[in-house]
DNA sequence: ACATACATGTAAATGGTTACATGATTTA
DNA sequence: TAAATCATGTAACCATTTACATGTATGT
């Protein structure tokens, strides 16, 4: 629903393949939005047949051809227009608090075990989180750069600021969700 | 993933039938989770064909029948066993996020107003979760009401209070993502 | 008599995940 | 020369959403 905008937004930096893309939204983009490679490459043709981006076909080496996306202006309205439109909120879905819900009919020492370790997985994230959150406001990750490149000086701070405010909502928000595990495990006894 | 879980949940308070399962994560297990009434039906059918819950046809009036569910103790152990099972997180995919990160690129009273349209959608949800929270704090929602009626009493206030505390997690997210938003109002001038 | 609620079903489409498949180039 | 990385593709499956479809019972 929201990837073809996440592949425009992308591109506003730099072009790039449809192997590149995977890799990023398998790395870095991974912390907001991931996308596995069968779901990049149709997508990268129909943007393609949509006008928003275009592909140049590159050689490399004898043989082998790589195909680069850049975005069109076409491309860059349709992101304008996008992040306008009004967001609807999905409904929520969360498998933990589903769990959660149910506590009672289990096992007090299993139940706890299960928060446990998401506190684990949860802490993981923050602490990339909050590298990537410090690389933005230091303006110090490739893509940033090569976007900051093609924009005025003047805006570069309010940027990066922004971009750093997004992962410091993921850090306040998984922080606040592993203080609620810790008041469970507390309440399960 | 998780529905058919739930409505094993759902089941462990008083057996119901598919249209009213269906009325029921329409309304209030919507704030937990949602399921439309073409998901259940079939789902219904599959969870007894597991064994898991059991159909007792029910004729109402000359012609009309209906199908009541109920646990059964195998489903009863079902449940019990995903309790206590690795919770995975899933990927991080959040639309609003998305969009904030490429804030930069969108007219800023058009990125305002998305923001403010989503804290009114979020601070609706809060007002319906703090009346459910309240009620599950007193013991007085239907469903909860039937739970307890097979409960040992001992064993109420814990339940009760395990229950409100989801809700109570619900909240505070909702209220530091408004919070969130509100500051990224002000960020974007 | 008409509208609303009760009751159950199927079909089509979208979005996402996992797995399979193929082959070239670079690096150890 | 073997392993890792580059590069692109398809197929099958699962969960979810939206829409269509049908008919009965009840309350106004």
């Amino acid at each position: 629903m929201s990837l073809p905008h996440a592949i425009l937004g992308v591109l506003e930096a730099r072009p790039m393949s449809g192997y590149e893309l995977t890799r990023f939204f398998d790395s870095t983009a991974r912390w907001v939005w991931t996308a596995p490679q069968s779901q990049i490459y149709p997508l990268l043709r129909k943007l393609e047949a949509d006008g928003w981006i275009v592909g140049e076909e590159q050689v490399r080496g004898e043989r082998l051809r790589r195909t680069s996306y850049s975005l069109t202006s076409a491309g860059l309205d349709e992101l304008g227009r996008w992040l306008t439109e009004t967001y609807a909120e999905p409904n929520v879905r969360d498998g933990l608090l589903l769990k959660a819900l149910f506590f009672d009919l289990a096992d007090a020492e299993g139940a706890s075990s299960v928060l446990a370790e998401h506190v684990l997985e949860l802490e993981e994230r923050v602490s990339q989180w909050s590298a990537h959150r410090v690389a933005l406001v230091a303006r110090d990750t490739p893509l940033l750069r090569e976007r900051l490149d093609h924009r005025p000086e003047s805006e570069h701070e309010r940027i990066a600021l922004l971009k750093a405010h997004v992962f410091e909502y993921l850090i306040d928000q998984a922080e606040l969700r592993i203080r609620w595990c810790r008041d469970t495990m507390t309440m399960l006894g």
